[in-house]
DNA sequence: GTCTATAAGACGATAGAC
DNA sequence: GTCTATCGTCTTATAGAC
């Protein structure tokens, strides 16, 4: 009989499911929605293209489940950091989402179902899923205007990370200010998880 | 002979190629650099698809003229603002921001480019073009953390802009409370101006 | 649980007429 | 300056074998 971590054993589905998610938020980060294919995805992740469209019905369900999967992640990341004790609450979560970047695409994926507010199906979740961050944020003490500040930063990353910014940095020296003004404290985090223009997806 | 104002007169390349890029920002803006196609550009301009593609050589140059308009847009619609008198100067940018949301598309199609970091054309092109923002808020006088401070609200309302929560204010409460935080003084303004889900582009 | 083969459609781009 | 017709490619999804 096959030892568990062999690696050419039969998965579970679930088990496949899920490393099909973590290849899916690495490719739609890098490429959208609608320009990654679901032959990326496969790739990605060692299976053949049809049975990823098999698992998930539809590459519009696997996105779907990427950015459910990817609001899980950050809401599971925020809790954790919520009931720490060391800094501000504020300064915790801040680098809670900076160690998300860990999980490749998370940010852009998210960021991307943002941008189509306008699909029927993506839009609805995007709204639901932004509410819920907002909703979380308030329920932690945040007042409307902190959140909203707290929120607005964490744009302003999202769009950093998805210029793929930090490949300028120390090249051009106008990009260094902007992230020296965004990150006082972690840059040199940030500038080791963020993804570069040539990472494969 | 007809006059200049006919509808039906052929128009110079010229003319046509900025009739064509306005409706471009309206189509990329909603669905995407991916996910809008040439025809539906043509369509909302009301020409050939063929004839879009003739005009500007390739989808991607499209993309990238709509880019620059929008940037030269925006700058020119900053340098006014900045020279005016009435109120601070981050507000008279933000409200100039704001304004351009009667540029249907502008803020989203930009907020594409910056997702797309890792694409070899739209990249750098939406790297240049953020770059040069962030140095005309430094030219103005704007601190590191001040110009930091403006473009994390300014993401915020492209992602608020982008998922079209617009839709949602008055019916979910969650947003409404979000929309009064970011928008202090002119929310009504904002509400009016935002694209909506079933807008044609 | 996973693959190969393939059907069906959509899309960008070219050719060529007017 | 603008259109119609069309080619070739890419892509999602299905069928069916193992």
């Amino acid at each position: 009989m096959t030892p568990t971590d062999e690696p050419e054993r039969r998965l579970s589905s679930e088990e496949r499911r899920s490393q099909i998610v973590v290849a899916a938020l690495a490719v739609f980060g890098a490429k959208g929605y609608v320009g990654a294919t679901t032959d990326d995805v496969a790739r990605a992740a060692s299976v053949s293209q049809p049975y990823v469209v098999r698992l998930f019905g539809s590459k519009e369900n696997l996105f779907v489940a990427a950015c459910t999967a990817a609001l899980d992640q950050l809401l599971a990341g925020f809790r954790a950091a919520a009931e720490a004790t060391d800094d501000t609450l504020e300064h915790r979560l801040g680098r809670a989402y900076i160690d998300l970047l860990e999980t490749r695409g998370l940010h852009q994926t998210l960021t991307h179902a943002f941008l189509l507010g306008a699909h029927p199906v993506i839009g609805p979740v995007a709204r639901d899923g932004f509410a819920q961050v907002w909703e979380y944020l308030r329920s932690l003490g945040f007042t409307a205007e902190q959140a909203q500040g707290f929120l607005a930063h964490g744009m302003l990353i999202n769009t950093m990370i998805g210029m793929r910014l930090a490949d300028d940095y120390d090249v051009d020296s106008r990009v260094t200010e902007l992230f020296d003004a965004c990150f006082p404290a972690d840059k040199a985090r940030v500038l080791g998880l963020a993804p570069r223009v040539d990472d494969a997806w």
